[in-house]
DNA sequence: TTGTATGCGTTATCAG
DNA sequence: CTGATAACGCATACAA
């Protein structure tokens, strides 16, 4: 921008008019006489003028502009689609979002807080915040917060999934199909440790909920079968070696499972590859089902997953941060969202299995929504 | 940001000097006293005073930003980590990035264009460029443009790949097996219309490659196994069907190919899809081989593939881009990197076949780098 | 209906 | 070594 850009001055002297004029018209507010009105608009075409959204943000206390802190977009297609989400809806309200990716590095997530303030975004959105520290390091800076999925703190707004519920809705499938010997492949409550807003993490809720359906249909939860980890790797690149690892174990088992359900999409991937080395079938020989419905469809067979209502989730969050913006007194809020399970290739009775069970679930989805 | 934030002016009065005075110090530079800088830190620390970032591009007419136009970060893993290289490499120089997906849509790129030219970035980065007119918008602004990967417009910067090494590696690879029926999945040259700048698209070069190396190998391309078509799909969700079709077909032949090279690895997928509902083993029935190396170390078998470079261009093009930012008036420069083929579970000898051929390519990387 | 004047928070120029 | 002071480009209260 050397050649210094065209400003509301140059506008208003090619129309022979003032500066404030040329606002006027540009922003559509105020009085402006008609043919005054034309003149500027052909002004603004003849000079190429674009109005300088930093200088108005600096007048007007507002950057139209939002941070979006992730854990790593690069991890999890997961969070591709949730960013591309806050941007969509971002966008449609004109305002752009700022990234960055702090690894699960609380120093990085500070980087991340200090920039963003530094840039005056008119909020910040967590996927996922990492320490609480920084959440009050926005709020001194009077910054409205939103978080997704993972709730550090119980100051500000968040959207949060149902996560009993989609674990509940695969187990039913799997039990529904005949399996009794389910295997459970996630991540480590220890290894995710959560603040003390909500009574159970993510992790906790999950491993619970998957005992309770096993349990509710009359099934002994066997300890065999769970195999507890790091479920989001963050190597970036690289291929998933802990649902490989478990599944290769599980197979060596005495009694193998019938049915594997897995954490996480990417984990699968890893399961897969066992299978694939075993030279086992699914789901003729084995019985398998995701979570997050990202890599999912694109996986041989095509899988059956719990999908997270990603889309909802970014939409959700810029909604819940445009209302804090609009109004900085208006109380947080907490919205949870529920996931649906969408049946593939990967689940059928498990071999042997005499009874078809279930209503032969079709390709499609099982949908389930709700708003809390 | 409704409570007027801490600027400089309260620094400068907790500190009993001027506002001049406080900038000097925060920005390293000019005279400034050992006690009055001590001073002026300490009331930094007090007030908690941040830089506004606005504030100072409005005065220094840089804003420490760049734009990112892409095509769809959520179509294929590729812009994700082309989008995340560059971000790297900003960062490490002061910069941030803003976003913003085209869809292949020339409306859609040219409001990016425009909100890039009101947000006044410092330059843009494309990924690709879909329309000349909308690079020139940018150039009538004085805005440095560098283009990723396909080169719209001649007058700037731009990072490219040699793809024709990245297939030729891949099928000397193939060819040192022993394959000689090697099928080829890709992009259709007629839909993937190129400007003028370059002799041959994109499509039209690895196509050429592919029959070159055939015919080097004594080996008469059969066009049965050429399949064509849009590689690049914007569906965002959903599987590939593309390689899923072509692949069916190719097995539906008479005499089916032993290898397949396909020209992403999206494509890959709907390759394995098509392959394990025939229930053929990869490599063991037929080799395959994918492009781009993002999904493939994820799928069952991890596929050889011929990597794309996606760190250097991302790396690359920031650098490009902070040269013409530093220097606006020197000439553009293109810079061409070289893909390299990682070799993984998917490709070995074709069956039958007695000769071990080439090295047992162990797993790994035969790379293969050069920056001309 | 339109113009004038002021300030948003910085940096930079020029005195002192 | 430090302090006034004038922009940067825009929006807006107030005058006319």
């Amino acid at each position: 921008m050397r050649p210094r850009s065209v400003t509301l001055l140059d506008v208003a002297r090619a129309a022979g008019v003032s500066r404030a004029t040329v606002a006027r018209v540009i922003n559509g507010d105020g009085y402006v006489g008609e043919e005054t009105r034309s003149r500027v608009e052909a002004a603004v075409q003849a000079t190429g003028y674009r109005p300088n959204v930093v200088a108005r943000g600096l007048r007007t206390q507002r950057s139209y502009t939002i941070g979006h802190i992730v854990l790593e977009i690069g991890a999890n297609p997961f969070f591709t689609h949730v960013v591309r989400a806050v941007e969509g809806e971002a966008l449609a309200n004109g305002y752009k979002t700022f990234l960055f990716n702090h690894k699960g590095n609380t120093a990085d997530e500070r980087l991340a807080v200090e920039s963003f303030i530094e840039r005056r975004v008119d909020a910040v959105i967590f996927t996922y915040a990492q320490d609480a520290a920084n959440i009050a390091l926005l709020r001194a800076a009077a910054m409205p917060v939103v978080q997704i999925e993972r709730q550090r703190t119980g100051d500000t707004s968040a959207v949060l999934v149902d996560n009993p519920a989609g674990v509940r809705m695969a187990m039913r499938h799997l039990i529904g199909l005949g399996h009794r010997r389910i295997a459970f492949i996630g991540g480590d409550p220890a290894l995710y440790p959560h603040a003390r807003i909500q009574p159970r993490s993510i992790e906790e809720e999950r491993l619970d909920t998957y005992r309770d359906c096993l349990r509710e249909a009359g099934i002994d939860p066997d300890p065999d079968l769970v195999r507890l980890g790091r479920y989001i790797k963050l190597g970036a690149d690289g291929s998933d070696s802990e649902g490989y690892r478990h599944t290769r174990d599980l197979l060596a088992l005495a009694e193998r499972p019938t049915a594997l359900f897995v954490g996480t999409d990417m984990l699968a991937t890893g399961a897969l590859q066992a299978l694939y080395e075993a030279r086992l079938r699914v789901p003729d020989d084995i019985a398998l089902v995701g979570f997050d419905d990202t890599l999912a469809p694109h996986l041989a067979p095509k899988l059956t997953s719990v999908a997270q209502p990603m889309a909802e989730l970014g939409l959700t969050a810029f909604q819940l941060a445009l209302a804090a913006i609009e109004d900085p007194r208006s109380a947080p809020r907490v919205v949870t969202l529920a996931p649906h399970l969408v049946v593939r290739q990967s689940t059928a009775p498990p071999s042997g299995s005499t009874r078809p069970a279930d209503p032969p679930a079709r390709e499609g989805e099982i949908a389930s929504r709700q708003t809390v």
